[in-house]
RNA sequence: GCUGGAGUGGCGGAAUUGGUAGACGCACCAGACUCAAAAUCUGGCGCUCCAAAAGAGCGUGGGGGUUCGACUCCCCCCUCCAGCACCA
């Protein structure tokens, strides 16, 4: 299908070659470097920076195909554009790369960024890589542990013992957010394991509300995103109330979001972890037994996989006094209740809750309905055994004492105030949002920039002593402690404060910490006195659009919120959230599934460009599917898209020649043919469509149809066109088909004879008057159905639109013997007539 | 279960405030060019009835509704995809 001919302006269309001619001029030009510039309208549009893997895949090449459309539409809009790329390139492979091939983790990722730059270049997209950076050199990590220290200092970052994920694949801890269904983001089969280790946390909770509360502020974020968002963050406002242990000179506190059902509460469950579980069990009778029992449910549930496990109860043989109704309610274990939200202790509620409902059923508890649906009438009250399943909506309260009568809106505050006003209870906002474990047990990734000193304790490095450089030369294990513990050179030093001898803290950070903030390093990458430079950062920022995968909906895009709020907050930028817009794109799929080397059905984007060039494979992955949705790969679509390429390229080369040096049409109406006044129509109709879609909802998809339906005319009025006419269409059409097929276009605009570069000429208007059709065919109607079509001119006023379709034959002859009702007319629309039955 | 999204020809998809459903492309069929093929150019192409044309009927997951008119708005239901999931 290639063919070899020597790309001469006659000759068929050769991509390789015209591609190649740009591709070298555009080297030897080299980037523009964006800078602020005060006098211009600024854009920042950015994509999510690839893991420098080995090669490209497809869904990179789609992000990056709608995210350079926009950067140079936007250029040729006159916009001051920022469009930057980089490398996210600390990470795993990098390091199983190193112990299965004998590499050096920087050698294979340098190499594999050297290669992956050379792909970008092969498809043309304009990024500015004046502005490039890696994440693993030290220019760019010593300011993640420039920022960590300041982290550390205000108690954003902190030190705990605690249980974390594990995962024995990567032999490393994982964040919560890295955990997807109880197994590891990376391996979908291997099970996280629970592991206590000291570790380094991001206090993220701190600002959970923040991130809650700025989602106002996203309202051009995808729906699903911000859904997710919340969904993570997990908020939910309730009380805190202690239960007092009869017998023992302990309490127990419980977390719930309804008070208001608090008088049907007929038992306190506890997490089988739960501290006080051993001291509530010493001195009952069979107290072994329960304990041993409670250990059992211990065991069985963390090793249990994700899905709904049966609900087992164990009574502790002791009751808590219920401080509301001050009646004893026994004491329960259940493998139900969590540790990790709330207090890890509940009241059963079974009334009104379906999980205490099923958990009371088994059990035998009884069940107290307290509030009353609002359709049934208050003093006839459920009667529990009647009651098939729990009633979880608000009500009105009964049965419980004093605040009988009041709604549930009423009561949650009323008895919250009781609780807080008598002393057992108080106002608790819970999260599932925890704070984010940034530290890996791996060599790859920045170092953690801390000190232990046996004497001085926890000593931060000074910031003149960043960056704490990663040691090049050390044995990667993958065995499970970070490989920095066996380099004694590394590991051991003299402390900062007292001059002893001290160890290096060996845990290097998530490489999610890296990507939280690169796209501020991005408006000035050369800086050398802070992470960022303040003015290039408020000049750009912030992110005018972002562009990226589904899924990094939580994990990158939560760290990076939350990044934006510690930068500013240490006054390194002004803006509250990142990114104004994100847009996500949807997948590649294939045979079903998407796109993945372990489903074999990769298709690689090095063989579309050697078979059809970079022009058609960017605008297939625009054309086949609109960008937000998930893309199914269809070889012979590919061919379609490569005909029309084709197709424009051989109109053009046949009529080139002749057009150079034509001046430019008139567009006075008398003075053209009627082919040209329907060329130039359709030219503008064009032009108003694409600019219209760059300016919403970006369905590239049906401006690459609208493109191909302009070249369709052009074949169809080809001949009859006066030259100053078709070099005007022409011309348009190069600068609509650059943000798309850049090489196709510059090539165009180079054979109609200009000189100047096509990526700075001035995006085209359109003109309403030209765009304005002159006749329209007017749909007929009787009675909704479709009986008629009249050739009318366009805005033709109703009554004569109306008089129009009446005169029509067909109507007429429909219409013989019939009582016309009613006519609808919508001048440049539509008429309707309704006829009456008979 | 909760949250978000989707369901239109043989296929990908189009229809921006309710107003000709199926733009554009693929596949398929036919014609031109050719000794022939490929490539290219031109035309056809939702389904059913009819030999065909003319024409008629049906048709946007299903059922109801609002309207002169519904892929589009309202109510109920089904299916699929994604995320979360014993969160108190």
């Amino acid at each position: 299908m290639t063919t070899t001919s020597t790309g001469t302006s006659t000759g068929s269309y050769d991509h390789a070659t015209i591609e190649e001619k740009w591709r070298q001029k555009w080297k030897r030009q080299g980037s523009k470097p964006a800078s602020p510039d005060p006098s211009r309208p600024k854009y920042y549009v950015l994509e999510m920076l690839p893991y420098p893997s080995g090669r490209l895949h497809m869904g990179h090449i789609r992000n990056y195909s709608i995210g350079d459309a926009l950067a140079r539409y936007k250029r040729m809009k006159g916009f001051n554009v920022l469009h930057p790329m980089g490398w996210d390139s600390y990470g795993l492979p990098a390091e199983n790369a190193a112990i299965k091939n004998n590499i050096h983790p920087r050698q294979w990722t340098r190499d594999n960024i050297a290669y992956m730059k050379g792909q970008f270049e092969r498809f043309g997209f304009s990024y500015d890589w004046t502005k490039e950076l890696s994440t693993c050199e030290p220019e760019y990590y010593r300011w993640n542990q420039w920022i960590f220290l300041k982290m550390l200092e205000r108690g954003l970052a902190y030190r705990k013992n605690s249980k974390v994920n594990w995962c024995p694949e990567c032999a490393t801890v994982l964040a919560n957010e890295q955990v997807v269904n109880d197994c590891c983001w990376r391996h979908e089969t291997t099970l996280v394991e629970q592991k206590e280790l000291e570790q380094w946390f991001f206090r993220i909770t701190e600002y959970a509300d923040a991130l809650l509360q700025d989602m106002e502020k996203l309202t051009i974020w995808p729906d699903r995103v911000l859904a997710m968002q919340r969904n993570w963050i997990g908020k939910s406002v309730g009380a805190r109330i202690d239960f007092q242990v009869d017998g023992l000179a302990e309490s127990i506190t419980v977390f719930t979001t309804r008070v208001d059902t608090i008088y049907g509460a007929t038992a306190v469950i506890l997490a089988p972890e739960h501290p006080l579980v051993e001291k509530l069990t010493t001195g009952v009778p069979g107290a072994g037994s329960i304990q041993a029992q409670v250990e059992q449910m211990k065991a069985a549930r963390s090793t249990a996989a994700a899905g709904e496990t049966e609900k087992l109860g164990i009574y502790l043989g002791r009751f808590a006094v219920n401080p509301f109704t001050e009646e004893p309610v026994p004491i329960w274990v259940s493998n139900f209740v969590l540790m990790g939200y709330g207090t890890g202790a509940i009241m059963t509620v079974p009334a009104h809750d379906e999980r205490d409902f099923e958990f009371a059923t088994k059990y035998r508890l009884p069940i107290k309905p307290v509030v009353q649906p609002p359709d049934v009438p208050i003093n006839v009250p459920i009667k529990p055994q009647r009651l098939e399943q729990a009633y979880t909506g608000y009500g009105t309260l009964s049965d419980s004492g004093p605040f009988s009568g009041l709604t549930s809106e009423e009561a949650l505050g009323k008895m919250t105030g009781y609780a807080v006003e008598k002393g057992f209870g108080q106002l608790e906002t819970t999260y599932r949002l925890k704070d984010w474990g940034i530290s890996r047990q791996r060599y790859w990734g920045t170092p953690i920039p801390v000190i232990y000193c046996s004497t001085c304790g926890v000593v931060p490095v000074p910031y003149d002593q960043l960056p704490v450089l990663l040691p090049e030369n050390v044995q990667i294990t993958g065995q499970g402690q970070s490989p920095l513990r066996a380099d004694p050179e590394f590991l051991n030093t003299t402390c900062p404060k007292c001059n002893g001898p001290a160890e290096r803290e060996t845990d290097t950070m998530d490489t999610f910490v890296d990507s939280s903030w690169y796209f501020y390093r991005y408006t000035d990458p050369t800086e050398t006195s802070a992470p960022v430079n303040s003015e290039a950062v408020n000049y750009w920022f912030p992110i005018d659009q972002y562009i990226g995968g589904i899924e990094h909906a939580i994990l990158h895009l939560i760290y990076s919120r939350f990044f934006a709020k510690v930068l500013r907050d240490l006054g390194l930028s002004k803006v509250d959230e990142p990114a104004v817009r994100l847009f996500t794109q949807g997948m590649v799929i294939k045979d079903g599934a998407k796109m993945s080397k372990s489903k074999g059905n990769l298709v690689d984007p090095n063989d579309m460009v050697a078979h059809y060039g970079s022009d058609t494979t960017r605008m297939y992955v625009l054309f086949a599917a609109p960008p937000e949705k998930d893309l199914e790969w269809n070889a012979a679509g590919v061919e379609g898209i490569y005909r029309f390429v084709g197709r424009v390229f051989r109109f053009l080369s046949k009529h080139a020649a002749a057009l150079q040096g034509v001046p430019a049409p008139g567009t006075a109406d008398a003075s053209l043919s009627e082919d040209d006044r329907k060329v130039l129509r359709k030219l503008h109709q064009t032009i108003r469509r694409i600019t219209a879609d760059f300016e919403g909802r970006w369905h590239f998809n049906t401006d690459i149809a609208a493109l191909m339906e302009l070249t369709n005319m052009l074949y169809s009025v080809e001949g009859k066109v006066s030259p100053p006419m078709l070099r005007e269409v022409l011309e348009g059409m190069s600068k609509l088909l650059s943000p798309f097929a850049p090489y196709l276009a510059h090539h165009l605009w180079q054979e109609l004879g200009h000189e100047e570069d096509l990526m700075e000429v001035e995006w085209p208007g359109f003109d309403p008057l030209l765009a304005k059709e002159e006749e329209r065919e007017i749909p007929v109607q009787i009675n909704g159905r479709l009986r008629s079509k009249i050739l009318v001119c366009e805005d033709l006023p109703a009554e004569d639109l109306q008089d129009a379709a009446l005169a029509d034959a067909r109507i007429v002859q429909m219409l013989a013997g019939q009582q016309v009702v009613k006519i609808i007319v919508i001048p440049n629309k539509l008429v309707n007539i309704v006829v009456g039955r008979s």
